[in-house]
RNA sequence: CGCGGGGUAGAGCAGUCCGGUAGCUCGUCGGGCUCAUAACCCGGAGGUCGUAGGUUCAAAUCCUGCCCCCGCAACCA
């Protein structure tokens, strides 16, 4: 019976409360690279993605889309451009496909959420917190704006609910020693983050609530039907549900302890609780967690309120998947950020796809064409040029197999053009064009050097092909090159390929791209996807009334800039002083330098609010409060101070 | 002193763990070749490796101080 090794690896499973961007492509095609390197090098992989469908966002979305939220992750993950489709797209390999609104997976959050609790890792507690009635929501005070919820703006008050928490604590000692004695978590500078922030903090590792009841799109607790599960618990065990632990929908747990691949967000949860709640669960800890870097974009973080998201569906279509997926991977360091630009994507196309791949492709099968009709003879001869060609190959499948384990595709992938590169520079050493001019003489030595370079294409290709699968596909069919030497076996030695098999020359495998025209047409399109006019978001009116005695309470006055500076170490504030009439200066901080330069300001007259309790911020003393009025364009925040006509006199008053 | 990442040629990056000729891609200048996707090959110019000290025979690399950038956090009346 065959008894191969198994491998197992795993994306996140992302949250779908909107299409995926290229961010999350990032590492699904890093993922199913690694997944396709192993099945390629001979493993059993299971290769597992999914969605994490539950939640209070989800809920949210689903209520602002007039529909139920199954309806909702319904239409993001099966739908139209959805995520199964953009992972279709991609050439994504991946076995199964979780999401944590499958029967079986809820069945068996249901059973581990129970056998923890038996054991006594989970304990009902109370959560503690200032509490929006309307909004049915816990705040921290740092997220309270103005003291009230950021959501509606209303009061909250100090409420405590009912809620199940996770004994984190009993094994946090364990888990540090996981952090800072192995390797389960690289790269090792994400280490003493995690370590600092959440073990060694003040407090040590807080025990985690496990539990809600302020809303009910998720997983209840069977024991306790006003609970759901909160969404942590329910995502991350997702990764053994799906190979059929604690239920009965599969029965694969011989894949597990796999490898944990995700961004670099994801860590804190996937290093710290995910290991404790394996360790309540006596299962084995997963094998590695790898958080690589995030893309950033002109050197800001993607997100969608910056308005700088990527759509990987119009650079696949654009420019190919292969391609797509192959600049991924090779242009950015997999464990840092990465700063993503069209330039760069197409010139990472050009340069290797095109002028190097490409091209040494087309111009070695071009010659077995012209030179000898497509098929090379038996007979050839070796020449002084050969070695220094072999000794690149030489070892080149042993150094691209440690950087793949290293999880360092970038560094595999060089590897594997420095032998693209070798060959280029072999035809020049070789010039088989004034071999070919005297066939009697030279034919055998001909017939060599090119021999030599469909190998070097053959080789590349297989090393190649977890990155580029299709585009390897079509130069395999070029070379003429039978499946048994599309195999990881057959790169370990040089001159696997088969004399006299056909050689065709195919349509290029990479066109090159004009990058001018290019860049201007990307612009285009960017621009006329923005075009559709900008989206004005305005506060909803408040709702409840005010009296009339209370607002008469409120001084508005007319003041003067006298002068206006930046608060040093603040991003945000602004130091106004101010003339308000009454002959003493009055000191205003007001969080505006994103809208305003101090200079702009000096002299104009502002309205303020004067009566309201002196304040301080970054220890200087607020007395009052400018008025502005703010709106949003397209989700980003506009603020236009209120400017009075300078003709007002300071410390007028607004009635 | 809140936590972390980073500062290496005009641009983008590797090298730093484990000190020993500073490397890659693009750009630029010059040359070669004509098989090939105006591609390929060779050579040149261009770097106080943020800064100031320290350790050492030797520092981009190890140690200390400082400056600057970027995330997170805080602040944003």
């Amino acid at each position: 019976m065959e008894d191969k090794k198994t491998f197992y690896i795993t994306t996140p499973i992302y949250y779908p409360s909107g299409n995926m961007h290229i961010g999350h492509t990032y590492t699904t095609v890093a993922t199913d690279v690694f997944a396709r390197c192993k099945r390629l090098q001979g493993y059993e992989v299971m290769f597992l993605t999914g969605t994490d469908e539950h939640g209070m966002k989800i809920e949210e979305k689903a209520k602002e889309a007039g529909v139920t939220p199954k309806e909702f992750v319904d239409s993001i993950v099966e739908g139209d451009h959805g995520v199964k489709a953009l992972w279709k797209l991609m050439n994504i390999s991946n076995d199964r496909y979780i999401r944590t609104t499958d029967a079986y997976h809820e069945r068996a959050i249901q059973r581990i959420f129970k056998k923890m609790y038996d054991k006594g890792d989970i304990y009902k507690g109370k959560y503690e917190g200032l509490y929006c009635t309307p909004c049915e929501s816990f705040w921290t005070e740092s997220q309270l704006v103005d003291g009230k919820c950021p959501d509606c703006g209303r009061e909250v008050k100090w409420a405590e609910e009912e809620a199940y928490f996770f004994r984190a604590s009993k094994y946090a000692p364990a888990v540090r020693k996981l952090l800072t004695e192995t390797d389960f978590l690289e790269p090792k500078s994400r280490v003493n983050e995690m370590v600092n922030n959440f073990l060694d903090c003040e407090g040590g590792l807080q025990d985690l609530c496990v539990s809600r009841t302020s809303f009910t799109w998720g997983i209840p607790v069977d024991f306790d039907p006003k609970h759901v599960v909160y969404v942590w618990l329910d995502a991350l065990f997702n990764y053994v549900t799906a190979l059929g632990y604690q239920n009965e929908e599969y029965d694969d747990m011989r894949f597990w302890p796999g490898v944990n691949i995700g961004g670099k967000e994801i860590v804190r949860f996937h290093s710290i609780y995910w290991p404790a709640f394996l360790m309540s669960m006596e299962l084995p800890l997963p094998q590695k967690l790898y958080g690589h870097g995030w893309l950033v974009f002109e050197g800001k973080k993607m997100g969608k309120s910056t308005g700088n998201v990527v759509d990987p569906y119009l650079l696949a279509e654009r420019y190919g998947v292969d391609a797509l997926r192959f600049f991924l991977l090779r242009t950015f360091p997999f464990g840092s950020d990465g700063n993503f630009s069209n330039e760069l994507l197409i010139s990472c196309i050009n340069t290797d796809l095109a002028n190097d791949l490409g091209n040494l492709l087309s111009r070695s099968t071009a010659m077995v064409e012209k030179y000898f009709g497509g098929t090379l003879p038996a007979e050839q001869a070796e020449g002084p040029e050969d070695a220094p060609l072999l000794a690149v190959a030489e070892g080149l499948r042993e150094r691209y197999a440690a950087a793949m384990d290293a999880f360092q595709p970038q560094t595999a992938l060089t590897e594997v053009f420095t032998l693209i590169q070798r060959a280029n520079k072999y035809i020049d050493e070789t010039a088989p064009w004034a071999l070919a001019k005297d066939m009697e003489a030279n034919g055998a030595r001909l017939a060599r050097v090119l021999y030599n370079l469909i190998e070097a294409c053959r080789v590349a290709g297989v090393l190649l092909s977890p990155f580029m699968p299709e585009s390897c596909d079509k130069l395999f069919e070029q070379l003429g090159a039978p499946a048994e030497v599309r195999t990881w076996d057959s790169v370990a030695v040089w001159g696997g390929m088969p004399v006299g098999v056909p050689v065709r020359r195919g349509a290029a495998l990479f066109p090159r791209i004009d990058v001018k025209t290019e860049l201007a047409e990307l612009e285009k399109i960017v621009a006329a996807s923005q075009r559709k006019g900008p989206v004005i978001e305005l506060e909803p009116q408040a709702e409840d009334e005010v009296d009339f005695d209370t607002f008469c309470k409120s001084d508005f006055r007319a003041v003067k800039v006298k002068d206006c500076q930046a608060v040093k170490k603040s991003d945000k504030l602004l130091r106004f002083t101010l003339d308000d009439g009454t002959g003493t200066d009055r000191q205003i901080l007001s969080g505006i330098h994103k809208f305003y330069e101090p200079e702009q300001l000096i002299g104009k007259t502002l309205l303020a609010i004067v009566n309201l309790p002196p304040r301080k911020m970054m220890g200087l003393q607020s007395c009052g409060m400018l008025i502005s009025a703010v709106h949003k364009v397209d989700g980003e925040e506009k603020l236009n101070l209120i400017m009075l006509d300078d003709a007002i006199p300071a410390g007028a008053k607004m009635c």
